[in-house]
DNA sequence: AGGCTATCGTTCCAAAATAGAACTGTCAAA
DNA sequence: TTTGACAGTTCTATTTTGGAACGATAGCCT
């Protein structure tokens, strides 16, 4: 496989997953979430390698999910913000908390709670169908194909 | 970072993230979701090496996602099903497509429609608060920490 | 001025993961 | 008896990561 052009592959989960189908990626976006901003941040919370954090941030801009922001001339400092592109990957990144909350989860509990700050109470996040509103489960699902490709593939 | 106890970390990301934070895995995973059980059906639709596919599917079946079935006797043959915490993992499946719908689309429309049979309409996946059916929002979230952790990771 | 610290990277080499192709083994059908 | 389908395993070359050191810029302290 040519990862290198999956981003243009006739699939919404491959062209996802070539931005954001990898270990590193994915927690670097936990830390932005998480309101982290500068490298040093993310390098010190993940241990990651600076050579690849370096490279992850620089991913992540040319695809547009974060944005170099300027916060000091002199020297010159960036900050990497997430874009609204950046932050409608959110449902991604709850869906996979949630999951590991129910599925990998250990005696002790929850690592993290989350609070809706609109309703003011705790809550899983929930993933219905946009015209009915009812949860999702994959078998009362069905795929047609759609005007964006030719043939088998999904 | 020591990817082979990622799963036992503070963060319910990271836990899920060993699971199904590579590429392989969620495209093996998009294909399951499609119905493809077969050793050759994953090798053949992904084109990943049969070497990388076959380690993918250990751990898949190690991690409890996916099933080995024997479907034949003589020879003795498998196909691979998704389990319950397997289907579980659809929300974020689905919330990827959905993005790469959005953000990564082209010209020629959506690759995929999705049909929700409860209701018989198109729809998109949205993600909303368990408790108050409102859309989710990584600004409407306040983070708090939980009983099963003890200091600053997420 | 000289040296420390903070911040944001780059460079270099060793170790690990992946790609690509060939090979093994079982059995059915021609 | 040969071919083909299926489910892997084994082997080597290439690519990606990990780990640690180095470089650049500037503020602050003495």
């Amino acid at each position: 496989m040519k990862w290198d052009t999956l981003d243009e592959e006739q699939c919404s989960l491959s062209r996802t997953v070539a931005v954001v189908g990898d270990r590193w990626t994915l927690l670097i976006l936990r830390e932005s979430f998480l309101r982290v901003r500068r490298f040093e941040g993310f390098q010190s919370s993940l241990q990651i390698t600076r050579h690849l954090l370096s490279e992850r941030l620089k991913k992540l801009v040319r695809f547009g999910i974060l944005r170099r922001v300027p916060y000091s001339e002199a020297p010159k400092r960036y900050e990497y913000i997430l874009t609204q592109k950046g932050l409608d990957l959110y449902p991604i990144i709850m869906a996979m908390v949630h999951w590991g909350d129910i599925h990998m989860g250990d005696e002790r509990g929850r690592p993290l709670l989350h609070e809706h700050k609109t309703c003011g109470k705790r809550f899983d996040p929930v993933m219905v169908c946009s015209e009915c509103g009812e949860a999702l489960h994959a078998k009362q699902v069905h795929v047609h194909p759609g005007p964006g490709r030719k043939e088998a593939v999904a």
